[in-house]
DNA sequence: CCCATCGATACCTTCCAGGTATCGCCGCCG
DNA sequence: CGGCGGCGATACCTGGAAGGTATCGATGGG
């Protein structure tokens, strides 16, 4: 099986309709559908079901689904991790960290300072990005190493390692009744109807209807808090950094919130075995 | 990057010989030689370090012989396991287990008879191999979960559940002088000059030089002890499958050993699940 | 009942993977 | 020191497969 027959798998399925996905792939609609026939011959097994009228995945199909994305995320690593190395050679290597905007924030600098002053370290690139988007970063070798928080992040088929445990609380607008009571239920903050939950975008970009303000970033999630219009849930660690206009209440029953250090299996780098035996040491 | 591409790296990577990495490939050696080059200038790093007299690789070429290998087996898994779910919606659905053969045997009739009398059960086909080579057919797809044995196999990049941890003893022949003793140490056991320990074949079917015969299977092995000709470190469990012309002593001092049941990550299988929860409870 | 939509088929073109022949480099041996 | 043999690179050719266009056949909606 070559790349590009999953690659052309995984548009049709995903679009369920050859002629977006060969849209999508840059390339006319009878080739595909070839090539998607050949694959199907050569697997011995149908992998779409398709009608006049519509293309659904077989039980097959989902199989197929799922473990392309991997071959795919597993080539582009291959790619990513090569050019890095090359580079590292020439220059002076580097390890990239990855972790969601504004988590974790005093861990993170406690953790690069103590790595910064072990013997041998080199330098760690921080990268930023969107809640959901670093496990991808890690699997298709953007990044060495990332900052994630159970049970947020899927974790599955990383090496991980605990860092910290914390509750969550609730940030509310300072002066909304509720932020007199000493502690809430994640029941009571679910449904408090001046205050609907915040709604973020779907891996499509889209998003779900809902009463709750449509945000992408935390810092836009935060004015909305202080202006009144939505509450959020976050971990307890988040406190030192909210100003004045906004008050933390702690959700006693709110699931905790686990801290981890993640890192690809099989990794041969002995900077990311020396960043994580520093992170444990914290 | 095209699997064939990769396919071609890792033949060359592995003989470091065009010529030889050709024939291997079934293909001449000059479209391999071109096939790498421009491999090599897509990816904007050299791989490979040529003269006339020898190849070697490259850093990059190091990290891509690693990465290509995971790609190479994730395709292949990809395969397998579209094949076999194809296979499971037209019939009766199976679940392969892989474990060491001569390994565990009654923890594993244990739990084979558990898991059947879970309702919803579905049949487990029991595919034994030699001793490394259970990650392989769990990397490959050729099999769903596998019951290894910390730390001989190594179990990264998959999910673990730890079932069971044993000491190992030392089998000996018997009347050897050394099975008078209540307990040995792994120091004592690695250097009994009349009962040199076996050589198992390396992964390229070779044996290493030295003194102790080369075996390729437990059975055989056991059949040489009882010969007087060698003898073996094993968990403890294996003393109920004994005969009595050999005798077992606790070695104290060895690495206890562990026996986990493991599965790739992103399993998304209800009976591997099930069978584990299963595990579980034994 | 006709039309729009969508996947499949037929047929053509282009391009690249792979083959053969050969070159250039280098270590070895007489 | 020169010829030889082994090895990777280069040059050139060919066949097959990937991709494009035109069109068909099925089907659901108006």
């Amino acid at each position: 099986m070559e790349t590009r027959e999953l690659r052309y798998f995984v548009a049709v399925a995903e679009e369920l309709h050859f002629g977006r996905a060969a849209q999508r792939l840059g390339m006319a609609q009878p080739p595909l559908s070839r090539a998607i026939s050949q694959l199907e011959r050569r697997m011995g097994a149908a992998l779409l079901q398709r009608t006049s009228r519509s293309v659904t995945l077989t039980e097959a199909g989902v199989v197929l689904l799922h473990e392309a994305r991997l071959v795919l995320d597993a080539v582009e690593a291959a790619e990513q991790r090569t050019r890095r190395a090359a580079r590292a050679a020439a220059g002076r290597p580097s390890l990239v960290l990855t972790t969601k905007a504004g988590a974790s924030t005093e861990l993170l600098a406690k953790l690069l300072h103590a790595y910064s002053l072990q013997p041998g370290s080199i330098h760690v690139e921080v990268t930023l990005c969107g809640p959901g988007q670093q496990t991808r970063l890690l699997r298709t070798g953007h990044a060495d190493v990332a900052i994630l928080h159970q049970p947020f992040d899927d974790t599955a088929g990383f090496d991980v390692e605990e860092l910290h445990t914390e509750g969550q609380v609730a940030i509310l607008p300072a002066g909304h009744p509720l932020t007199t009571r000493t502690h809430l239920t994640s029941r009571e903050v679910t449904d408090v109807p001046d205050l609907p939950l915040p709604r973020w975008p779907e891996p499509d970009g889209g998003y779900l209807p809902g009463p709750g303000p449509e945000v992408q970033s935390h810092t836009q999630l935060l004015q909305l808090v202080s202006l009144g219009r939505t509450m959020m849930v976050a971990p307890d660690s988040c406190r030192s950094q909210l100003r004045d206009d906004v008050v933390a209440v702690p959700v006693v029953d709110a699931a905790p919130v686990t801290t981890v250090i993640a890192w690809p299996p099989h990794s041969r780098s002995r900077a990311v075995a020396e960043l994580v035996r520093t992170a444990l040491q914290l």
